[in-house]
DNA sequence: TTTTGAGTTGTTCGA
DNA sequence: GTCGAACAACTCAAA
């Protein structure tokens, strides 16, 4: 009797520890062949692009370890899956579930293709901490309001049990196949900004999991406080390990949930994880949601059109130093404080007035944990768009955000040099010296640092009136 | 079916 | 300086 061999498809779960998948296959199969496919009908943005590529990287020097590799290919993943099965006997394909519009029709499609094939082919969930339609309300709809869906998801959650490690070892399939394999290295354009962003991390399962310890150990003590000061690192940085699947939800809450920390910073990071599953459950239901208002009010909103005052945001030049500096931390590590990201994402949306489309895109094509999901509802949310979005009155005041959660203005000062001539009275707030503290500090406004490109009064005011306009 | 209370992350104004 | 109210009306979730 020939022996088994199974393939695993490897998608956002690069990762050998606590892959549901990979496990339930290994026990099915004497071996398994465990693959990637670059598929060039899945958007990823130029960030993720270079994470990924080194997350292959290293998740194929741990498959050396076992003396394996990852099997690499490009292309249609349908095409390709059906070159692997007919090339090898393969008995098995398994993979952890997506839960975008394109990724499900995708694998729906693949998986009933495989069944006609005789192949066995199962999916799992290795993505989320419950999966969407395991949370209903009590009408049997699915939630719309953050709150009730977190108590509900936590409280099926408290029962889950994790196992510490994997019980059995996997037996990775080591032979050559004769099929055209893709190198692990992708074409990435702009490579000198993207090797910048790559040097601010390090990529892959052991740096994830390494990473979830020391949060644990050193600053989730202090979470519930701290996690809103840019200036000091107080948050777990997890988000692109999670997005790329590095590590496990279900592992980053049960340590978390395990931990012996007092009970409430313990409880506002796992809502933090929570929101990412509640963003997939607003996107599963409704997967309009990366391009259109969950409050169809909002179509008829009087969004400008201004492409100058776009490229200003993306480059960091707005003249209004919370704004600029967080553009430009998420130009330097394809990553932005979480703070940060609501006060530039309500600076585009409200005192700029530009669609929120414009800030989604640029998030998605430059952070390294862009993620469809928490990208669009994070955005929807900020504009006013969203489900349970926040209330129109709620615009941000950059120099009140800056005041209270960068106090001394280190942050700032961080990503815009020529703020460290000035005092902290003004760090937030340049435009508001004279003629005279300029000369004081030797601090030319205009020339050291640009005059903002909006009046923050004056497009409050102007957001307000747009927001009723659309209140009837 | 109807009713009631609540809803992530804010700001401004005036006492 | 501190504090509470006002800022719309609406939708959601649960009783």
């Amino acid at each position: 009797m020939s022996k088994k061999i199974g393939v695993h498809w490897f998608r956002l779960d690069l990762r050998l520890n606590d892959n549901p998948s990979l496990e339930k296959l290994s026990k099915e199969v004497d071996s398994v062949l465990p693959i990637y496919i670059f598929d060039e009908n899945i958007k990823i943005g130029q960030a993720s692009k270079c994470w990924l590529e080194k997350s292959l990287e290293k998740l194929n020097a741990e498959l050396n370890k076992l003396e394996s590799k990852l099997y690499v290919f490009k292309g249609d993943s349908k095409k390709i899956i059906g070159e692997i099965i007919n090339n090898k006997n393969i008995s098995h394909v398994f993979w952890n579930r997506l839960y975008d519009k394109k990724s499900i029709k995708r694998d729906k499609d693949i998986k009933s293709f495989l069944i006609n094939k005789s192949i066995v082919s199962n999916t799992f969930n290795g993505y989320l901490l419950t999966e969407p339609w395991n949370i209903k309300n009590k009408s049997g709809s699915f939630f719309k309001v953050f709150t009730p869906f977190w108590k509900t998801n936590f409280e099926l959650l408290k029962e889950k049990k994790l196992k510490k490690k994997s019980s059995s070892k996997i037996l990775f399939y080591k032979k050559k196949i004769n099929l055209k394999e893709h190198s692990l290295k992708i074409n990435i354009p702009r490579k000198k900004w993207m090797n910048k962003i790559l040097s601010h991390w390090d990529i892959g399962e052991q740096s994830a999991q390494l990473r979830l310890k020391n949060f644990i150990k050193n600053k989730l003590n202090n979470y519930g406080s701290g996690r809103d000061r840019p200036d000091i690192e107080f948050t777990s940085r997890l988000s692109a390990h999670l997005h790329f699947g590095e590590i496990s939800p279900m592992r980053v809450f049960s340590d978390v949930m395990n931990s012996k920390i007092d009970g409430d910073n313990k409880q506002k990071y796992l809502s933090e994880i929570g929101w990412r599953d509640f963003s997939y459950n607003l996107l599963f239901n409704y997967p309009e949601i990366t391009e259109l208002p969950i409050q169809s009010k909002f179509l008829k909103f009087p969004w400008l059109k201004d492409s100058n005052s776009i490229k200003q945001w993306k480059a960091g030049k707005t003249g209004v130093p919370i704004v600029d500096a967080g553009m430009k931390e998420l130009y330097e590590m394809g990553w932005m404080h979480n703070r940060v990201r609501m006060i530039v994402g309500s600076f585009l949306t409200k005192n700029l007035l530009l669609h929120w489309k414009n800030g989604e895109n640029w998030f998605f094509d430059t952070l390294v944990d862009a993620d469809i999901g928490s990208n669009a509802a994070g955005w929807q949310w900020i504009s006013g768009s969203g489900a349970d979005a926040s209330p129109y009155f709620r615009i941000f005041n950059p120099i009140l955000q800056g005041k209270k959660f960068d106090p001394k203005g280190d942050y700032v000062r961080k990503y815009i040099p020529s703020l460290n001539k000035i005092p902290d009275k003004f760090v937030h707030s340049p435009w508001e010296m004279s003629v005279d503290d300029q000369k004081k500090y030797n601090f030319n406004l205009g020339k050291d640092y640009p005059l903002p490109i909006v009046d923050l009064s004056e497009t409050r005011k102007r957001a307000l009136a747009a927001f009723k306009s659309i209140s009837e």
